[in-house]
DNA sequence: TAATATTTTTAGAATTATTCTAATTTTGAG
DNA sequence: CTCAAAATTAGAATAATTCTAAAAATATTA
C-alpha cells in the first residue's frame, strides 16, 4: 500500500461527508500537492474492487466514496444532499427473499432536506 | 405531452429490460428516424421529474430507466446487471426508523450473476 | 382564423466525469 | 544492489449528459 492509497484511504475513513474523487483529490493536495487527479481515481478504483472502500453513485452527480461500515443513506431529491442513516441490518430479511447468495445490498432513503423545503416555501 | 414524450414514455413502460438513453434513442428512431439525442434525455428528465418513470444509477454505467411500480433490484457486482426483484414495501418500517417525511426508497441487492459465476470458475 | 406566446425539437458545441496510454518513477523481493 | 512488478504522471481520449440558440410545433387569445 502506497503512501497515497494509504492517504485515500484515509481520507475517505475520517470524511463524514461522502467526498467524490474531486474533493479527495483536493484534500490530498494538501499534503502531495504534486499528485495527479488519475491517481485518485485508480486508488480509488482499486480500494473498490479490493472491498476497502464503497462506492455510492447517485444520480447526475459525481461518484461518492464511503467507509465500509454498515449504515443507509438519506438522499435528498431536489439537491441530491446525502446523509447517513442507521437503520436495522435487513441483510437477513433480504436472503429470506432474494435467496441466500445475496452480497449485500444499498438502500438509499428519498426526502427533502431542511434548505429544500425552505427554498420551496419561499418560491 | 408530445408524441416523442408519449412514445419515450411506452418504450420505459413496456420494456422489461431498464434501456439506457441511448437504447430509448435507438428503440424511438425506428418510429421517427429524424429524432435526436439530445430530445431524449430532455424527455427523461421532464417524466423523471414530473415522476412519471423513473431512474436508475448504478456505478460505472449509464443512467437507466425504468416503469414506476414499486419493485427493487437485483445488481450483479461483476457485469453491472440489473433484474427486477419483487420484495415486500418497506415503507412503513424506513418511517418508522428514520421518520414519516421518507418520500421513498431504492433498495439494490448485490449479487453475482450466473454468467458472472460461469466466467469465473473458468478463469 | 390570424397573431402571438409558449413549449419542444434540433444540431452541434460544450462540459463533466472518468478512463486510457505510454513513458517514468517508485517499490519490493531476492 | 538489481531487476521485475506495480504505481504514478501528463495529457489525450472517451462517454454521458447538458447547454445554447435557432427553428418548428403547439396552444392561447383576440
Amino acid at each position: 500500500m502506497t503512501k497515497y492509497t494509504k492517504k485515500i484511504r484515509e481520507i475517505v475513513e475520517i470524511s463524514r461527508s461522502h467526498p467524490t474523487a474531486e474533493q479527495i483529490f483536493e484534500e490530498l493536495k494538501k499534503i502531495y500537492p504534486q499528485v495527479v487527479l488519475a491517481t485518485v481515481y485508480n486508488n480509488l478504483n482499486r480500494l473498490c474492487s479490493d472491498g476497502q472502500i464503497r462506492r455510492i453513485s447517485s444520480e447526475g452527480m459525481p461518484d461518492r466514496y464511503d467507509k465500509l461500515d454498515r449504515h443507509d443513506h438519506l438522499v435528498c431529491i431536489k439537491c441530491g444532499k446525502l446523509c447517513d442513516v442507521c437503520l436495522p441490518d435487513l441483510s437477513g430479511m433480504l436472503k429470506d427473499h432474494a435467496g441466500s447468495d445475496i452480497l449485500g445490498y444499498d438502500l438509499k432513503l428519498m426526502y427533502i432536506c431542511d434548505e429544500c423545503k425552505k427554498r420551496s416555501v419561499k418560491d
